[in-house]
DNA sequence: GTCGCCCGCGCC
DNA sequence: AAAAGGCGCGGGCGAC
């Protein structure tokens, strides 16, 4: 571990450091951690006061180290130091650290910044002709997030093959174990195999940044705060993965057995779900149908005189028929049996964990999206299995009404957040005269996030435009941008994209001479359609930036009470869950309370880092619940439940 | 046999 | 009368 000291020695004892971390002369198609394989490390900075002026200092050290000295090097600066970590993807760096039981503060990850970047109109009068310009090592990649075979039916082969061939075995470490995002997988073909140069596209990113300081520094401040919580959500999207979700396979089967019955052949339904199937067949007097085939389902549903076009659940219930109740049933619980029933439990919980991959800005919104058992979409009927090991405890904790509270913050619409002050936005706008339900505040409120026009939501908006101007004004404003093909920004200053050249040549053709009525309604429908996305974009992107603040100081917090209580990873809470605005923290039972005040501190210091001129800390409340089981908490289905978007 | 699309529905 | 933003994913089924 000699260069372990050197560099340490070699930057001094204080302030902060930037190391970028690469490959010399690595062009993708080395197999990395191999022996012999070796990494750089250059070292940026380490007198400023700040590491957001790094780009400025000259390289101060750079060395190159064996690649299995890389995790040592890392943890030890990272101890002792304040260090940003710079890679190209922390899907390509980080799972093996985390594997090896290194862990880091933060990072800069610059493909998820450059997609930023790029993108952003706030960047834009510092980067006119796009200095970063389209370069295809680093645009057409996709970091190593989607690695893995995403689909349970390709988790259970590669399972299932593991398990019979003994060479398979070898070659797979933990044959039930998900591929970790970015292992030594090759990137695809193409953009993967080109080479990056990771110090100069940091230096590009500074370079942009500190010109944009010097025009338009609010909008380089917003800037520098994304790419840091989008980097830390990175980190995060790692350990989660790494960590898992603590998953009962006992409970989860117990749960499959009550609803759908034993469990018979693989391939044949379980005795419940055939029974119903039986009960459809039978009053349809349909003996052959497969209640699974759409066509074949709605031929005999027409052939018993009911005027359906689909099979979709609300058309059914609209109907008076004794099909309906158990075609209903049968659909849900064939639902349950295909999203997460056997199959899903071995493809994807192994040893009680639940390990999906996240993708950090897997959403155009910069939400995250999930590959691989539709973590996202985990169902409230089976979050019992979800359970906190012996002696520890799930801190689930949830952003009240996020996106109607980033909007009234975005807008400063002092009338929604005086509605927002106590605990239920919702309540407010009742409290407040505008709507005379809550169940209506909540339509409402719906529509103006999404530009719903439909029943009762044409009859609430007026009230809450006339009630909420400025809230109204942001999202309408957004929603005519979209409509007339432009383009609109987040809070911190991620852009939307532009739409695609299909929506543009259809407008073009409505625009024509010789165009008719159906290509003018045509194309004012597709305008309506990416109007509606533009409406939304603002507010759920920007809701996704508080939330990753949120996220990032928990993190951060979280470490820092490990550290206070010398801790092991293994004995300390952390993370284990993350699902758009909610939070589950598994933690030892005694340290429960102090990560409920943690998540709550975190919030309030998110609140203020995006709207620090509102001086509205409580802006977004929490409701947290310090539970053994992940269905104690709330769900749609339970009365008082809130069903929150 | 494989691929890609559609439908439908789970989550926020 | 159908209906509103963002996703992932499985089964069926037609195209190849």
């Amino acid at each position: 571990m000699g260069s372990t000291s050197a560099v340490i020695e070699g930057t001094g004892s204080a302030g902060a450091l930037v190391v970028v971390l690469d490959r010399p002369g690595d062009d993708g198609s080395a197999d990395r951690g191999a022996d012999g394989d070796v990494v750089r490390l250059t070292v940026l900075s380490s007198s400023a006061a700040s590491d957001e002026d790094a780009g400025e200092a000259g390289v101060i050290d750079e060395r190159e180290i064996d690649a299995r000295e890389l995790a040592g090097v890392v943890a030890d600066l990272d101890r002792t130091r304040q260090v940003r970590w710079v890679w190209d993807s922390t899907a390509a760096w980080y799972p093996d650290l985390v594997a090896g039981g290194t862990r880091v503060a933060r990072c800069h990850d610059l493909r998820l910044a450059r997609m930023i970047l790029r993108g952003s109109e706030l960047a834009r009068p510092a980067d006119p002709g796009s200095a970063l310009s389209a370069d295809p090592a680093w645009d057409d990649w996709d970091g190593g997030w989607a690695a893995g075979p995403e689909s349970t039916a390709a988790r259970l082969a590669l399972a299932q093959s593991a398990q019979e061939s003994p060479f398979l075995q070898d070659a797979f470490d933990l044959p039930l174990d998900p591929p970790v995002a970015g292992e030594s997988v090759p990137a695809e073909p193409g953009g993967g195999a080109l080479a990056r140069d990771a110090a100069g596209e940091w230096r590009r990113q500074q370079s942009l940044l500190r010109a944009l300081a010097g025009t338009h520094p609010g909008s380089a401040h917003r800037l520098r705060l994304l790419l840091a919580a989008e980097s830390s959500g990175a980190l995060a999207a790692v350990e989660l993965h790494h960590d898992g979700l603590p998953f009962r396979r006992d409970v989860h089967e117990r749960t499959l057995a009550d609803l759908l019955g034993e469990r018979s052949q693989p391939g044949a339904r379980p005795s419940r779900l055939e029974a119903l199937a039986a009960e459809v067949r039978g009053i349809l007097g349909a003996p052959t149908l497969n209640p699974d085939s759409l066509p074949h389902l709605l031929r005999e549903l027409r052939r018993n005189g009911l005027d359906v076009s689909s099979t979709s659940r609300w058309e059914l219930e609209s109907l008076d028929h004794p099909v309906v109740a158990p075609l209903t049933e049968y659909k849900r619980l064939a639902r349950l049996m295909s999203a997460n029933g056997w199959a899903w439990l071995d493809a994807w919980v192994a040893e009680d964990r639940f390990r999906p991959d996240y993708v950090p800005a897997g959403v155009v919104t910069g939400r995250w999206s999930s590959r691989g058992g539709g973590a996202l979409s985990l169902p409230h009927v089976i979050r019992d299995a979800v359970r906190a090991r012996e002696g520890w405890r799930l801190v689930v904790v949830d952003a009240a009404q996020l996106e109607p509270r980033i909007l009234a913050a975005m807008s400063r619409d002092e009338a929604m957040l005086a509605a927002g002050e106590g605990h239920d936005l919702y309540g407010g706008l009742v409290d407040a005269g505008v709507v005379d339900t809550r169940a209506h505040a909540k339509v409402g409120m719906l529509a103006v996030l999404y530009g719903g026009t439909s029943g009762s939501a044409a009859v609430l908006l007026p009230r809450l435009a006339r009630a909420y101007p400025r809230a109204m004004g942001l999202v309408d404003a957004a929603a005519r941008t979209g409509e007339s093909g432009g383009i609109v920004t987040t809070w911190l200053g991620r852009s939307s994209p532009a739409p695609g050249p299909e929506w543009r040549a259809t407008q073009a053709a409505a625009s024509d001479v010789g165009a008719g009525a159906a290509e003018e309604s045509r194309a004012r429908s597709r305008a309506r359609d990416w109007g509606r996305f533009t409406r939304n974009f603002v507010v759920q992107g920007s809701a996704a930036e508080w939330v990753l603040a949120w996220q990032a100081g928990v993190r951060l917090a979280l470490r820092r009470l490990a550290g206070d209580h010398g801790l092991g990873h293994d004995e300390a809470p952390q993370l284990a869950f993350f699902l758009h605005d909610e939070l589950v923290v598994h933690a030892p039972r005694e340290l429960a309370p102090q990560v409920a005040v943690i998540v709550e501190e975190a919030a309030r210091a998110a609140s203020v880092l995006l709207f620090p001129h509102l001086d509205l800390p409580g802006l977004v409340p929490l409701d947290v619940a310090v539970v053994d089981s992940y269905a104690e908490v709330d769900g749609p289905a339970s009365t008082g439940g809130d069903a929150e978007v």
